[in-house]
DNA sequence: GTCATAACGTTCT
DNA sequence: AGAACGTTATGAC
């Protein structure tokens, strides 16, 4: 369901998507992209650590830190459908939710492949979004992205209780 | 529930 | 060294 979504919004740019278009006329085969495809078509990640060191943010003009990417690495592992937040994040790392909500503002991987509009404020509010708070254009953005993926606000902006119980995701893995 | 405020870690002047 | 930030915990109403 949620992969089909995926599919739809990347079908310009998908390399499956247009292979598939012309090496198949007559039945399509069943679509497989998901977020790791749709990831590597818009913005590629750099996972080696040389390829990081001077890794540049298209934003700011400016070197990736380290911990900027520990965040990424932690933020990647959400998984559609599911959400998490600034605290859970700064646990795992243990940092600081501000430092965390610092770094991810400047994401210069959003929306994909590091899904940042998945992390929300403690209390499930709706949080920030691409350097705004609240409400504006951008909350509009990361609210309808996240609906899409079946997470619902009410009308303060929190996640609807009935989701709260099982889309929280804190089984971040800590590498390094 | 609201509001004020201190404390937090990281990054930039 | 100081300030800014997509935060959070706490305490007072």
């Amino acid at each position: 369901m949620p992969v089909e979504r995926s599919v739809k919004r990347a079908h310009s740019s998908t390399a499956k998507e247009l292979k598939s278009h012309s090496s198949d006329t007559k039945k399509l085969a069943k679509p497989v992209a998901v977020d790791e495809d749709v990831a590597a078509a818009v913005h590629p990640y750099p996972k080696s650590a040389k390829e990081r060191a001077d890794a540049i943010n298209r934003h700011t003009g400016r070197k990736i830190t380290p911990f900027q990417f520990q965040v990424y690495d932690l933020c990647l592992q959400i998984p559609e459908g599911q959400i998490s937040t600034y605290k859970h994040i700064s646990d795992a790392l243990k940092s600081s939710s501000r430092a965390v909500g610092q770094a991810l503002k400047v994401n210069p991987y959003a929306p994909l492949p590091v899904p940042c509009h998945r992390v929300l404020d403690s209390k499930l509010y709706i949080g920030g979004y691409m350097g705004q708070w609240g409400e504006g254009e951008k909350i509009d953005d990361k609210r309808a992205k996240l609906y899409h993926e079946g997470i619902v606000f009410d009308e303060t902006d929190h996640v609807v209780a009935k989701a709260r119980n099982n889309a929280v995701f804190t089984d971040f893995k800590i590498l390094e």
